[in-house]
DNA sequence: CGCATACATCAACATTTCTTGTTGGGAGGA
DNA sequence: TCCTCCCAACAAGAAATGTTGATGTATGCG
């Protein structure tokens, strides 16, 4: 069975609301060579601490990324298991209803 | 080469916030089953009119949907190369950067 | 033509989101 | 202990977003 059967509205669009802002877009492309302390998101993008902070609250809280502190700093790293859940929503809504499970409306081959 | 070597954070992040509203979200599931006209999304939806009409405005500005005019019927459905940009943004940011083009930090194996 | 239908757009208002500056708290170093 | 550094959280204002009701426009039917 797909692990999305059905959308969960709420969640999926409290995720994309997260994804939508060009600022923790930027943020997310850092930690994509991995985590990453707070400090260093600040020299890189060069945004004020409590901006910083803002984001990655809103990104924290839709469970994209995850937080560790280690003595006054704080490291944060993208959440593999929610990144997989915005991919299954974004296959869920394009795929054809009409069409059987594996059949993409889309991607003739996925993720090629 | 990969198609999103580096991200358009920009009308990425547009995309993200179309994607962003449950309302949105119910119309684009709704629209997996083929092009509906805003009448049936309004009936469908229980929603008013007007509401529907911005919700669609903003899912046609990011792309995501067509619209098609037919007599005095607006006909929508989603843009399959639109979902597929998305598509190719959510991997691009679930990659890991240091590992090879292929290796996802996510997907043992992608869209399974 | 007159009228109803289907839809877009506008105006006004409430709510949410984002930014900047400030405050506070914990962790270390001198 | 005092001071600095790193960060979260608060406060206030600006800007964007979403809702509702009204108006406008094109189409089609009688």
């Amino acid at each position: 069975m797909p692990s999305v059967a059905v959308l969960d509205l709420a969640s999926a669009a409290q995720r994309f609301h997260a994804l939508s802002d060009e600022t923790r877009l930027a943020i997310l492309d850092m930690l994509r060579d991995g985590e990453r302390c707070v400090c260093d998101l600040q020299d890189a993008l060069d945004a004020a601490q409590s901006r910083l902070s803002f984001h990655l609250r809103v990104l924290r809280e839709a469970g994209l990324v995850t937080d560790r502190r280690e003595g006054r700093w704080a490291y944060y790293a993208i959440n593999p298991g929610a990144m997989e859940s915005v991919h299954d929503a974004v296959r869920y809504l394009a795929t054809d209803a009409s069409a059987g499970r594996r059949a993409l409306r889309v991607f003739g081959r996925c993720c090629e």
